[in-house]
DNA sequence: AATCTAATTCGATACTCATCGAAATAAATC
DNA sequence: GATTTATTTCGATGAGTATCGAATTAGATT
């Protein structure tokens, strides 16, 4: 995935995280003795560990009062190894491609006032449409059944089949059995 | 040098230029069609290639009309080696040291309303204090003589001297003979 | 020379994120 | 159990930057 590829790019891309990990190549150190070194608050170096943390760069140990981080050497070289791997390489471009595919089944099954011609019968398609049509829902917000099936009523007239096929997809969640709907991600 | 490690793992951490670097791998793109491909705007895409053209990962081929971008490969390899080598770490290491030494400096000869105690006479912890003073000028705008001399002599009265140093150390650029002096980077 | 076309630059806007201080957690000592 | 200490989380702020459209530049064709 190419997201992945992103967030460990981003990770690094910051003078004092790098600083991190080149202090944490010699020896492990707590949060706060790295907020004396890097000149910052312990917030703000809490908030780079979590990032290193995150794409799995740094662990921390706790030790009596401290929290001390160490860098995992392993998964830095590791990494660095596989970086520009052809896999990788692909793996952006077969974003391209995947948006490109969408972009052209957006295209012959939706007219220009925004409404479906008709609901793709293939799943891939159908798919492409549902991500399509997901985005007149904002992310993490909730909605009732009577509210999802008014929005997706400007698209279909089959909103229903609609409704369905997102939630099975994934692309949309349910809470239990009768709760509400809502766009996750 | 850290901040040229920064620079690099920035033009890496957009989505975006992953997927130019991902497509240029295969062959290579003029602006145009990169823009038809990434569904963004030239001029948008343009921003993107200066900047993976800065840390060299691409460079562009005029052909006829179109600008024709291709992927250095040779740099892609080269860089992935090296990034996380033991010279990058010490390097980053020492930019802590560094900023460690320039802040003890700062804090021994500036008194607390901000001014200079004296002027250090051991070069190196005078290109800290320079370091120091400096910072008082905005980057990249130009000052009359005038105006430095006004500005430095809040933190010695030696202006002159001080003025004479941040030149001389490069920190502080000068047009010709009497122009202008300002500070780059 | 005049005109087209692609590319770049510039200014504006919206969004992301580094940083801080304050509040909330967590863990250990008293 | 109460209190201290380190860390994390949260909200706000400011700086940086991705994106666009418009204006400008650079090249090539006529």
């Amino acid at each position: 995935m190419s997201e992945e590829l992103v967030t460990f790019f981003k990770a690094l891309s910051d003078a004092n995280r790098l600083k991190i990990i080149g202090l944490l190549a010699r020896q492990p150190y707590s949060v706060e003795e790295l907020a004396v070194l890097l000149n910052l608050k312990a917030s703000t170096v809490s908030h780079h560990l979590s990032k290193l943390a995150k794409v799995g760069l740094v662990s921390a140990k706790t030790d009596s009062y401290y929290n001390v981080y160490q860098l995992d050497e392993q998964a830095l070289e590791l990494k660095s190894r596989s970086l520009f791997s052809q896999e990788n390489l692909a793996a952006s471009v077969a974003d391209v491609d995947a948006d490109a595919y969408d972009n052209k089944v957006v295209k012959d099954f939706v007219r220009k006032d925004g409404g479906l011609k008709t609901i793709p019968a293939q799943r891939k398609k159908l798919e492409a449409i549902l991500r399509y049509v997901v985005k007149a829902f904002e992310v993490n917000k909730r909605y009732s059944e009577k509210k999802v099936n008014e929005i997706l009523s400007g698209y279909h007239a089959d909103y229903a089949s609609l409704r369905r096929e997102l939630v099975g997809a994934g692309i949309m969640k349910r809470e239990g059995g009768g709760g509400d709907y809502w766009r996750e991600e």
